[in-house]
DNA sequence: TGTACATCAGTGAACGCGCGTTCACTGATGTAC
DNA sequence: TGTACATCAGTGAACGCGCGTTCACTGATGTAC
């Protein structure tokens, strides 16, 4: 049995306090943008002293971190989440982890901005880098089912990763769509066009 | 003869504030970035009481409007410049355009990320619609030397867009070089292959 | 099992800061006659 | 050319605001014995 009952009355120790501030973030980024995102109103969201932050985070930018790390582990799963959902071919995978980036882009757009606000190669918090490299892998892993570039290891990915990044960027800001006619665009147009690995 | 020597002393009249502004923020953005800046910043530098932007500008966003209309300006210049310096084939004028393309969003990031920042559709402010519509307008004149793209009009222009737009964005994050190796990226990688038009 | 004590987590008041904005004002300019 | 007056552009003081951060504190938890 527990400890001790839990009422809704306001107990001293939080318990998860944590997770509740970096979940409180991503509220607010979700429902009222960047701007908004502040110590003081996540605490509040937290339920919780305007002060508290400090101790797990000590200042804003390790909460921002936070909420990064936490924020790539989701876009993670997001294109994770895509992957085979069209099929198992090369091709397929491709298309769905593109699918997932646009997704996540589109339903998060406040998150999308800030994981790729936050410098890469300063940036030396150990949970965030791996984070943001374990989001890198998923391309990486698919791109390895085709014909290397001839240009070199790793340029596959990152004319994928250009094309789609670049949409997802141009979309956020209305310039998605920016054609006459105005039909959907769809996702292999963009795509580059990469040789599948022929099975021996 | 002018009217009246000027000295260096303040005079009440400026004479043109309204651009001095404009420079004023725009050397704010490549020195000290977006966070730092401010209506009160920009004046300073502008050698102007802190009150006087209200004139121009009516509000922060205001000064902003004016500053992306003049970067968007700047980016089209930037584009333009590099235009035929490769030679005049359709191929060339678009690695020139791209080439101005990460020239500009590299040496001017904060520039960069602020004309880009500022939401496409809903904005009616007509100098910066003009503005924006403007740049795009170069990309669309080189396209028009290839056949158009199978999926619809503007889908070319979509395609190089996002490549180089999504280059240049990780570029900015320190994401533009995740290769092992690490030669330098070349642009004729990112941009999407199309064919040229036939002289008949 | 009970007690003493160290450690930890959150409180609440206070601090200074820079910001955008407002407003009555004043100095400069331009125009009508 | 000169005078009166309206308009415009910039001033400087003041306002309130929300923010991040600090700090002595208190309540809760965990541990040693």
């Amino acid at each position: 049995m527990a400890k001790s009952i839990p009422t809704p009355k306001a107990q001293h120790h939080h318990g998860d306090l944590r997770n509740a501030l970096v979940q409180a973030g991503l509220d607010i980024l979700d429902t009222e943008g960047m701007d908004a995102l502040t110590l003081r109103k996540a605490a509040a969201r937290a339920g919780v002293s305007h002060a508290a932050p400090a101790h797990h985070f000590g200042d804003k930018e390790g909460l921002l971190v936070a909420i990064a790390t936490h924020g790539f582990e989701v876009f993670t799963a997001t294109m994770l989440n895509e992957r085979y959902k069209t099929g198992d071919g090369p091709q397929q995978q491709l298309e769905g982890i593109c699918r997932g980036y646009l997704r996540f882009s589109n339903e998060r757009p406040a998150l999308f901005r800030l994981i790729f606000s936050l410098p890469y190669k300063e940036h030396l918090d150990p949970a965030l880098q791996t984070a943001s490299v374990n989001a890198y892998m998923v391309l990486a892993e698919v791109c390895a089912l085709f014909e290397p570039s001839p240009h070199g290891p790793g340029v596959n990915e990152l004319r994928v990763w250009s094309a789609v990044h670049g949409y997802a960027s141009l979309a956020l800001t209305g310039r998605g769509n920016t054609r006459p006619g105005g039909n959907p665009v769809k996702l292999e147009w963009l795509i580059p066009e990469l040789t599948p690995l022929q099975p021996k």
